[in-house]
DNA sequence: CACTCTATCTCGGCT
DNA sequence: AGCCGAGGTAGAGTG
C-alpha cells in the first residue's frame, strides 16, 4: 500500500488473496485477480466456463468482469449494483456475486490465484464526446443548405402518430419535408421508419402536395437504396461534424 | 516470470513498463497497466478523457480496454484486430492503438504507471450456454402441444420473401401457422416482423384460409399487445428451458 | 469481404 | 421502478 492506493500479491495463498479482496472492497478499490478459475452463471441465461487462466475485475460499484485472452467483451459478467461475497472452501477461493431484478448469480472458483491487485481508480467525470447524432442535427440546423438550397427547418423532434421526427421543415417551394438522421451507414430499417413518418404526416397534414422524406446519413446499404427508390424517398449523404 | 506465465512490476519506470509491454505482447500475454493516464479516441466518434487512475487491458487478439472504477463497459476501447505501438515520449508512456475499416485510433498517455502485469490467459473454448432462443425452439419441437393441442411443426427456418420463419407448421385443422420466437419480452418490432411473414405466406401459399401468426415469448409490451390485436395475430407465453 | 441480425446486449431517457 | 429505444453497439452467421 502507498499513496497511490496500490496493493498487490504474487502467488498469494487463498487466505492472502481473500484478505486483499475484502480490504480492497471496503476501501472502494478495483480488484483484479489473475489465476486459474472456473465460472458459473445463472440468471437471464445460464452458462458454465471450464477452468482456465482468467483475469477477474471487480469494481466498487458492484460490476464484475471475467476476461479471457480474447474478445473485447468479458466472457462472463454482472452489471453494476451487485453484491460480492468471497470465501475459501474446498481448497478454492470462491467469489460469489448476486443481484436481483432480475435474479442472477455469478460464481467464480479459483483453484489458484497467480496475482492479485487492489487499485484505487478514479471516475470518468470528464469524458467528452463528439460525432453523435446530436452533432449531425446541429450541423444541419447551423446550415440547412447542406440538405439542399432553400431548405428551412421548422421543428426538431416534431411529434407524429408514428413517433418523433428528427427534423421537420419545408423546401424552397414550401413543401413539407421530413428528415430522418442517422450518424452512420444505414440499412432498410431506417428507410421503413422514414416511410412511416411520411405516410403519417401525409395523412395528418392532408395538404394537396406529397410530403417529402429525406434520409440523412453518411451512406446507405444497397438494399436500403433500393427501398428508398421504391418508396419515392430521397437520400442526402452527410456525416456528423467531428470537433477536436 | 514463472511456469504460469506471470510477469509483474510495481512502480516501474516508463522504460521498464515499456519492456514488459513489448515482451508481453510478443509472448501473447494479456497486459494490464494500472496508472494515471489520459485517453484520446478518434474514429467513429471522438472523445477525450482527462487524466485519472485507470486500468488498461491489452489482449493478444488486439483488443484494448480502458476501465475506470465504475461501469461494466470500458470508458474507452478498441475491438480485436488492432495493432498497438508503445514508446516513451515527453516523460509519458504512450500506448497508441489503431485499426482500419473503419479508421480509428486510441491514444493512452501514462504520466505514471503504478503497476504492470503480463499474464498468459487461456481462451474460453468451453463456454456452454442454455436459455437461448435455440433452447426455446427445442422446447417447442420436443413438445409442440406447448403452443396448442394439435399443433404440428413442419419446418424450421423456412425461407420466405420476408426472410426465414422460425417455425412453420399446421394446426389441428391443417391451417398454416407461423411461429416467431423470442427468448425475452418483446416490443412492437417483433409483431411487425411476424406480420410480414404472415402477409408474405398468405400470398405465397394462396390457400383459401388465412395463415395464423403466433408470437412466442415470455411476455409482450403493452404496445405490442395492441398491435397484435390490430393485426389479428396471436400470442403464446413461453420461456426458454433452463437446463442446469 | 461486406452485410445482416441477434444479444445474459448495455445504457440512458422517459412514462 | 419499469418500459422503450439507441449504440463508437459487439459478435456471429451468411451470401
Amino acid at each position: 500500500m502507498n499513496e497511490t492506493g496500490l496493493h498487490t500479491f504474487s502467488h498469494p495463498s487463498h487466505e492472502k488473496a481473500l484478505a486483499l479482496f475484502e480490504t480492497g472492497c471496503e476501501r472502494g478499490a478495483v480488484i483484479s485477480l489473475f489465476g486459474r478459475c472456473r465460472v458459473e452463471y445463472d440468471g437471464r441465461a445460464a452458462s458454465t466456463l471450464a477452468a482456465g487462466n482468467r483475469l477477474v475485475v471487480c469494481k466498487p460499484d458492484g460490476a464484475i468482469l471475467v476476461h479471457t485472452d480474447e474478445g473485447q467483451k468479458p466472457v462472463n459478467w454482472l452489471p453494476p449494483g451487485c453484491t460480492h461475497h468471497a470465501h475459501v472452501e474446498s481448497d478454492e477461493l470462491r467469489i460469489e456475486s448476486q443481484r436481483s431484478t432480475p435474479d442472477e448469480e455469478l460464481l467464480i472458483y479459483f483453484e489458484r490465484v497467480d496475482h492479485a491487485v487492489a487499485y484505487d481508480a478514479t471516475s470518468a467525470s470528464e469524458l467528452s464526446m463528439t460525432g453523435t447524432e446530436a452533432d449531425l442535427r446541429e450541423r444541419i440546423l447551423d446550415d440547412p443548405s447542406v440538405i439542399e438550397p432553400g431548405f428551412e427547418p421548422r421543428a426538431t423532434e416534431r411529434e407524429t402518430a408514428a413517433g418523433a421526427v428528427d427534423i421537420y421543415g419545408v423546401d424552397a417551394d414550401e413543401n413539407a419535408v421530413v428528415l430522418e438522421l442517422k450518424r452512420r451507414r444505414v440499412g432498410p430499417d431506417a428507410v421503413s421508419q422514414l416511410n412511416r413518418y411520411v405516410a403519417v404526416l401525409d395523412r395528418e397534414l392532408h395538404t394537396g402536395t406529397q410530403v417529402r422524406g429525406i434520409l440523412v446519413a453518411p451512406s446507405v446499404t444497397y438494399r436500403a437504396q433500393n427501398l428508398l427508390e421504391k418508396r419515392g424517398l430521397e437520400f442526402v449523404s452527410l456525416s456528423p461534424r467531428f470537433e477536436s
